[in-house]
RNA sequence: GGCCCGUUGGUCAAGCGGUUAAGACUCCGCCCUCUCACGGCGGCUUCGGGGGUUCGAUUCCCCCACGGGUCACCA
């Protein structure tokens, strides 16, 4: 029988206080990636909080929020705890301090005591010579009494990687197969800062180990650091994990979707009147398609078919026309219960009247709403009659004028007037029944009621749906007037 | 600029040497219809360029172009 190995994935945000879209999207391919197959497997919560003048209070509570909203549960993490903390990287300092020290003892790594001026002008001075900039190992020349001295004397030091002088290193990405690189375009880049906080360079791989996390997922952004990711797990002897590098979600050919550019966060599409849900598997869209073909998804039904061996190479643009649709697809599978539970909120911003029957409201509006936020403006004839042109009497199409609107108008008067219960049903029995008489089209009869009752030229449901929905009182008062104006003309 | 990655319609994309190059969104047309929607049916539009390899390249190799990433004591 074949061993499954469980996964265990992570999402390792740093707490700068905003959730971005291809940061969500990051987490719920490493959500999805522990959880899909038949053995699902761990995912894993870790903040990467080492940059402490980047931390921004209650940045934490953003993504806690975000990642509980919308169902991507962890089972490992600084709240809930887990075999492997502690899970917030500014608590793990001393691990990270004994690893430097093995590989400084190792000959993997060393201290330097250079300063920023120095570093500065060795920067300046390579540039200009036009040389890419990298540390010229100035301190690696150091003897251990030098090194002594300078530790005993308490001078600012931090510890660097030491790559190798010559030779090649080769990862493996699995959706861009092998990436070799020479090992003299990399950098001694710094592991231990001046402040005792690892680098996420050396903190990520060191934490990815103890975790025992089997497939890192990340984006493009670390695909150039790779290399020297792995020279790490190779000084120490440790297992390399898979590694999946997510390509950036863009918001046109060349831009990154971006909070500098202003672009929407989650939060920002929940504010818009998105759906969770359906933010969510759109995202999963930009750059991911599901075998079988069928798009819309639930977080578990993607769980069962995700593979990280889907994930495209190549950058996906944002679109927003698709995220509409997607939405719009979500509201319609809803009952229409959950509809008016939902959409109750929004109708509720344009409609202050309490005569009006809102379910029935909810219904003519559900199939008309691919976001929430489209609805206000479908209703703003409800509370007031809008001051409407006589013209929208005037179809070609329907067949009407102001003389068969008006004529109509007086046929429909006395009958809406005798109904009792007014109901869309009844309603529609009495004008069915009127138009049989008439011998008529429908529209004769049903484009003037719908635009004397609205004034409007598209509206949510037809005339008779708007009549059980204005409720008699206000159906029959907007009635009397176009019939004034209509006579008056 | 060096290094690395990418490039199938307007957008998301399937494809993994031989296909009429899937599908979805958008757009257009028709049907349904008391408006607008919803729903149904149909349609337009694609392999960045140039060389190879091969009987045959969207698929493999090379070069170019374009786009992106990265070159921090940020992640």
């Amino acid at each position: 029988m074949l061993q499954t190995v469980r996964e265990r994935t992570r999402f390792a945000p740093s707490p700068t206080g905003y959730m971005h879209v291809g940061n969500l999207r990051t987490a719920l391919y490493a959500y999805l990636a522990a959880k899909a197959g038949e053995t699902p497997g761990t995912f894993i919560l870790r903040v990467e909080d080492t940059d402490q003048e980047r931390f921004v209070e209650g940045a934490m509570d953003v993504i806690y929020a975000t990642l509980r909203e919308t169902g991507l549960v962890w089972d490992e993490g600084p709240d809930v705890g887990g075999p492997v903390g502690p899970y917030v990287q500014s608590e793990r300092r001393e691990i990270y301090k004994q690893y430097a020290e093995q590989l400084i003892a190792q000959g993997d790594a060393y201290y330097c005591f250079c300063d920023k001026e120095r570093l500065d002008e060795m920067k300046t001075l390579q540039r200009a010579s036009g040389i890419a900039p990298r540390y010229d190992r100035h301190c690696l020349s150091l003897t251990p009494e030098e090194i002594a001295a300078k530790l005993a004397a308490g001078i600012p030091h931090i510890v660097r990687q030491r790559i190798p002088d010559h030779g090649t290193v080769t990862f493996h990405d699995e959706i861009r197969e092998d990436i070799t690189v020479e090992c003299c375009t990399l950098d001694d880049q710094v592991l231990i800062k001046a402040d005792e906080m690892p680098t996420y360079n050396f903190a990520n791989v060191v934490d990815d180990h103890l975790m025992g996390v089997t497939t890192v997922i990340r984006g493009t952004e670390y695909l150039s650091s790779a290399p020297k990711y792995n020279l790490l797990y190779q000084a120490f002897g440790w297992e390399i994990p898979r590694y999946l590098h997510c390509p950036p979600v863009m918001k046109d050919a060349t831009q990154k979707l971006s909070k500098r550019n202003g672009d929407a966060s989650y939060q920002d599409l929940i504010a818009k009147g998105y759906l969770k849900d359906a933010i969510l598997n759109y995202i999963a869209l930009l750059g991911w398609s599901p075998r079988g073909g069928e798009e819309i998804l639930s977080l578990s039904e993607m769980a069962r078919v995700f593979s990280i061996y889907d994930v495209s190479k190549s950058p996906a643009v944002f679109d927003p026309i698709k995220l509409n649709f997607v939405n719009a697809e979500y509201l319609r599978r809803m009952t229409p219960a959950q509809f008016y539970e939902t959409a109750l909120p929004w109708i509720k911003q344009a409609v202050k009247g309490d005569h009006f029957n809102l379910r029935l409201l909810a219904e003519a509006l559900h199939p008309r709403c691919e976001v929430l936020s489209d609805i206000p403006g479908q209703l703003d004839f409800l509370d007031v009659l809008p001051d409407y042109d006589l013209a929208l009497f005037v179809s070609k199409k329907m067949k009407t004028d102001f003389a068969v609107a008006l004529n109509s108008l007086q046929e429909i008067q006395p009958i809406l007037e005798n109904v009792m219960e007014f109901t869309a049903p009844v309603i529609h029995e009495a004008l069915f029944s009127l138009i049989e008489t008439l011998g008529c089209k429908n529209g004769i009869v049903l484009w003037p009621l719908r635009v004397a009752l609205s004034g409007k030229q598209f509206t949510p449901g037809g005339g008779i749906e708007l009549a059980a929905i204005l409720g008699k009182t206000e159906s029959m008062r907007r009635l009397g007037m176009a019939i004034e104006r209509l006579s008056a003309c």
